[in-house]
DNA sequence: CAGTGTAATGTTATATTATAACTATCTACG
DNA sequence: CGTAGATAGTTATAATATAACATTACACTG
C-alpha cells in the first residue's frame, strides 16, 4: 500500500465519520476533488474496497452507498437500520440473529458466509413519539 | 394498467420462473427484445416495479438483479440465500427472525418497515458434502 | 358519437454507479 | 544502477437506472 492510497482512505473515512448518513462513491469523489482536483473514480473505488476489506466501512447494498463502521471491533456482522425520513444509518449488533439465521439455512444444507441485513424504517428522532413534541 | 404492461410483466415473470438464478434488468431487456425488438429500459423497469409492488418478484440488492418469488403467499418477507458457486437463489421464510429483528430495533426507538436479508454462501448442491460424491 | 381528461406506454436522452485496460511511478532489493 | 512487482494514475467504457417529454389508449361526459 502506497502513501497516496492510505491518504485517500483516511480522507474518505473522515468524511464518512463526519456524517451518519451514507455517501455514494461519487459524492465522495466530489468531496475529494475539492482537495485533489484530479482524482478519478477508480481511486475512490480502490480506497472503498480497501476500507471495506478491513471492515472500516459498510456498503449499503440497497442504496449503493457507504457509511463508516460504528464499532471498534470491526468485522462483526451488523444490522444496518436506515431512517427513510432523515437518512441516518445506525449499526446494531445482533449476534444471536445471525447465528439463528445461519442455523436455519444450514438445515437445508446452505452454508452461510456473508450476511446482509438492512432495515428501512423510521428512527427514534423522526418517529411518531417525536412528531407529537 | 394497459394490455402491454401486463404482457411485459407476464413475460418477465415467466423468464424469471424458468430459472432460479437472478437476472439483471438488462438481461431481461435482451430476452424481451428477441420478441419485442423495440422496447427500451423504462419498459422493463416499469414492469419490474409493478411486479415488485405485488410481491411477485424480489430484487437482490447486493446483485442488482431480480428473481421470481417462490412463495404462493406473496408479500411475506423472506430470506434470500445466494449460492456463490452456482448462483441459485433460494427463498426461505423465517418470520421469527424478522420479528426478533424488529423487536431488537424497536428497543432503540426504530420502527422497522422493510427488511432486506440476503445471505451469501454455498448451497447444498455445491457444498463439501457434494464434492465428496 | 365527439370531446376531453387521465392514465398508461413509448421514446429519447442522460444520470448514476462501477470497472476494464492500459500506462506510469514508486519502492525494495540485488 | 537496474529491474521486478506492487501501487497509483488515466482513459475509456460498461452496466444500472431514471428524468422528461411525446404519444396513445381509454373511460367518461354531454
Amino acid at each position: 500500500m502506497g502513501k497516496r492510497g492510505k491518504q485517500m482512505q483516511t480522507e474518505i473515512l473522515s468524511i464518512l465519520r463526519d456524517s451518519r448518513s451514507p455517501h455514494s462513491a461519487y459524492t465522495l469523489l466530489d468531496r475529494l476533488q475539492e482537495t485533489y482536483p484530479k482524482i478519478a473514480p477508480p481511486t475512490v473505488y480502490r480506497a472503498l474496497a480497501a476500507l471495506g476489506e478491513r471492515g472500516q466501512i459498510h456498503r449499503l447494498e440497497s442504496l449503493n452507498a457507504y457509511v463508516a463502521c460504528q464499532s471498534e471491533a470491526h468485522h462483526q456482522t451488523s444490522v444496518l437500520s436506515i431512517c427513510e425520513d432523515c437518512g441516518v444509518v445506525e449499526e446494531t449488533f445482533e449476534p444471536d440473529i445471525f447465528s439463528r439465521l445461519s442455523a436455519a439455512l444450514r438445515e437445508s444444507g446452505f452454508s452461510a458466509q456473508r450476511h446482509i441485513i438492512e432495515v428501512n424504517g423510521i428512527c427514534a428522532s423522526c418517529g411518531p413519539a417525536q412528531a407529537a413534541v
